[in-house]
DNA sequence: GTAATAAGTTAGATCATTCTAACAAATTTG
DNA sequence: CAAATTTGTTAGAATGATCTAACTTATTAC
């Protein structure tokens, strides 16, 4: 069984090659806030465990174990997220944390509990997909923001990020999951976008931000 | 702050002292299955760190900031019970393994909420009392079963022991906490002890049982 | 009240996880 | 393509938590 640090390092190369595709040591180093050393070794004794595939001066890549076992760590985090909002009336801004330590608890009953109760979720508060009990993820693929075009109308859906200062941002512009938007231009300039949506007619959104928000297009 | 481990030190020395009085190094170790010498390493580090006040030979005992720590530990892990057991459908034998590990989930909000939506409990599914958040314990002082006398009616309000096995036991008799019995008779060669209640007109418990059986005399 | 037993301590080792310093390989850049 | 830069590796050390072996102190029993 994976330790809390071995499963933090599982974790962090499975998100790191969907975003990445390949994994570097100095990549998993900085997402891990360890030194590059650390990150060396530790991926040496996570091969010895067959967790990992890894050879000097290469990129490291998760055995078919290991991303089975990353995924499940992963879905108790997001089904943790889910539970934390639903059933216990958290912020989404307020759940990474708690859900980051939870994810490590050794309790399959308590994660089914959750997945009931929650009328088996398949996506977590911030729009990404809940991988199921078997470490299966549906890959949803999304619109960026960023890439619509004025006239567009699209639904918000999810988000690149989750961040809390990102969350506390879209909060104070009462953007949320399902928030329905109409792009109204582009500024060539800075490529910051204006759209409206709800009780906000005028509201201009910056290209880091519309980057982040992950849409469906409606029209 | 301490760690997991200290966190675990901290909760057996305070379970110990309410148990035996003083705590021996052999108690601890005893406690938390390590050997004697790791218990004795243990308890120095925890002295550096002021949560015990240790002399060598000398029993070890909690300082009051060590003792808070404790009761907050053990706050967690009842809040957490209950939680399981009112909240997520858990019976009373399952939750202690999960609880264990929630206990040290560092998440103050998370277990204020379930304190709220819990009703601020002043017991846990054993009916051992639930410290408040300042780490005040109400100690009750229940009647052992084991000492009643024939004729005696009273309630099951709490147990001495909440292994999964006594746990099972207790569900096979249909005994839970609340459920009032009539003592009838003692048995004098061995103590045990004939009862009544509900569905079951005669019942025998063996001392081993009577005596982890804590009641509220009711005439 | 000594001898036997139990309890406690010290010393020294191991394992997991981390670090810094120094060096080596690979990649990028002029 | 050679120099500069980035990336990766090795070596060696530190910390926390654990162990066994050997020794010492305290307690119990005759």
């Amino acid at each position: 069984m994976a330790s809390t640090t071995e499963e933090n390092y599982l974790k962090a190369l499975y998100n790191l090659s969907n975003d990445l595709g390949e994994v570097s040591i100095s990549d998993l180093a900085q997402s891990l806030k360890v030194s590059m050393p650390t990150a060396n070794s530790m991926v040496k004794s996570l091969q010895k465990s067959d967790w990992v595939i890894y050879e000097k001066y290469k990129p490291v890549t998760l055995t078919a174990k290991g991303q089975k076992e990353a995924a499940l760590i992963i879905r108790k985090h997001r089904l943790t997220e889910m539970f934390l909002v639903k059933k216990m009336g958290f912020g989404w801004e307020e759940v990474h944390e708690v859900a980051e330590q939870i994810e490590h608890i050794h309790a399959p009953k308590f994660f089914e509990r959750m997945d009931e109760m929650l009328g088996h979720p398949t996506i977590d508060p911030h729009g990404s997909p809940i991988p199921d009990n078997q470490g299966r993820m549906k890959e949803f693929s999304y619109t960026p923001l960023s890439i619509c075009k004025p006239g567009q109308t699209v639904q918000l859906t999810a988000l690149t990020n989750s961040s809390t200062e990102f969350l506390e941002f879209l909060n104070s512009r009462k953007l949320a999951l399902g928030t329905e938007l109409k792009v109204l231009s582009r500024e060539a300039y800075d490529l910051s976008l204006v759209v409206s949506y709800e009780n906000h007619p005028q509201e201009t959104l910056s290209e880091k931000v519309s980057e982040r928000l992950l849409v469906r297009v409606l029209n």
